[in-house]
DNA sequence: TATCATTTGTGCGTATGTATA
DNA sequence: ATATACATACGCACAAATGAT
């Protein structure tokens, strides 16, 4: 279920900001939609929180989701793509 | 801005070190005002985290500052300075 | 008003692996 | 082998804001 493969070359936060850039593209997180916490994908994917946080700054680096504090991190709107 | 030169003798953790004690010296981080983070300094002076860190230690060991775990890294009252 | 759970923000402690000189 | 430096990853603790009760 973890899908996260702790002996490949590619690191565990990006594995994991990889498959949820898969949910987004595939209409399973749709925009304004509220990504899994900080401690729901520590759980999930069985990571300390410093990974999913770290995976989660890739997502806002890359331009995929946008945090609010106390609130959550939710997927952005991209030019091109669908709305909700 | 970072004034780090990597091409230098002097260790990056001990041009860090040497930066921050300036601070303390000139009366810019007065005693018991609280350095920057290991994160500040790692953006500030764009090194790793481990090297801010060191530099931190070092700073430490040779009785400049203290750290107050899970609170900050905190300057350090010397004989013969000024209290704030 | 007060309390509680949730969630992000911050900060340090530690360890491993890699690379270079 | 040692020192330096970076990237990654896990752990722990506390703060602050939000939302529900």
């Amino acid at each position: 279920m973890p899908e996260i493969d702790h002996e490949s070359p590619t690191p565990v936060y990006r594995q994991i900001a990889a498959l949820i850039v898969k949910e987004i593209e595939s209409g399973a997180l749709p925009v304004n939609r509220k990504i899994p916490s900080e401690s729901a994908l520590t759980q999930r994917f069985g990571v300390a929180r410093t990974t999913a946080r770290h995976a989660v700054a890739h997502l806002r680096e890359e331009g995929w989701v946008f945090t609010v504090p106390q609130r959550g991190t939710f997927v952005k709107e991209r030019a091109g793509a669908d709305d909700d």
